[in-house]
DNA sequence: GCAAAATTTGAAACATTATAACATTTGCAG
DNA sequence: CTGCAAATGTTATAATGTTTCAAATTTTGC
């Protein structure tokens, strides 16, 4: 079994950042979109915080580095990558995450902590089967699925401080 | 098999809200929960809508009859039906819709249409099984689940027009 | 009943999230 | 290098949701 990096356990963060960036790049180069500066950047904080990132937050950090965008600027670079399937929109919380299973045809689940925030994307298709099923047996034509878990996430519950 | 009123097919309404409100009643008084006019007169409009209803959406309907209401009398009727399960809030719709379950413990599956807007809401079982499932693996102590499914319904698909 | 306490509602201001519209710049094909 | 399309900049505004404090109402203990 591969070893995943869980984000609410320790792991080289720089190389996971730097290795979702590689991947990014190769995505956008087989399909012919252009990866310019500003969603790389975006990209590249998104995956830095590690957490759900809201647009104004994003707009806040660039700022901090002299780039000082407007909101469409942000929301365009987001549904861009959106777009390529490089990051997820958090309904439940407005916020933007990372996609770890990036190229691989996925519906995602998330299971955000309560306390930490962290969130865990899986691929479940067990989960994705169930709800294919109940939708056909509406005769419902089923285009995207919004599944989010809020929880406590295992480093949470054992611990009091909750960092 | 009991006749359930899908809101996409033609069923008596008024009958349909009127039955709404007396549930809610019920569930209130033996929960020695308040619903006062406020509270049912919310719940009454979303029941009328029968389709996601934003929030501002109700302001508007309650000032269009006289209650020149601000949004916290708004948010505070929902906050109360959401607390006491006879709306659900769609986040993916910033919106609320009447529960058809309510008082029954379950855990709601959202089919959301994109054309005529109406939503379907089922109790899966084994949707929500397999869900908990993939939570237990990952040791995350799921609290709630946010499970919305976007696509057309049956009458849609049928129909061009798209009412 | 009645006064104190708790709950509910009113009202104004404000915070957050997202989009519209239009101008400007950049990248690219011919 | 020219013209078109895509991307970005800029300003303003829309849509959604919250904080705060005051007033009214309901409940409760006596």
């Amino acid at each position: 079994m591969p070893e995943r990096a869980l984000p609410y356990r320790p792991h080289n963060h720089d190389a996971c950042v730097s290795h979702a960036l590689a991947d990014a790049r190769a995505i956008c180069r087989t399909q012919n979109a252009r990866l310019t500066p500003i969603r790389e950047r975006v990209l590249e904080l998104i995956w830095q915080s590690h957490k759900p990132l809201g647009a104004y937050d994003i707009l806040a950090m660039l700022g901090t580095e002299g780039h000082n965008a407007a909101p469409p600027t942000v929301y365009r670079a987001l549904d861009f990558l959106l777009q390529y399937g490089l990051v997820h929109r958090i309904a439940s919380l407005n916020a933007f995450i990372g996609c770890t299973h990036a190229g691989e045809q996925h519906r995602g689940t998330f299971l955000i902590c309560r306390q930490c925030s962290n969130v865990l994307e899986l691929a479940t298709p067990e989960v994705s089967k169930a709800i294919e099923q109940a939708a056909a047996a509406e005769s419902f034509r089923l285009d995207d699925i919004t599944l989010e878990v809020a929880g406590i996430c295992p480093r949470c519950q054992g611990d009091a401080s909750n960092a």
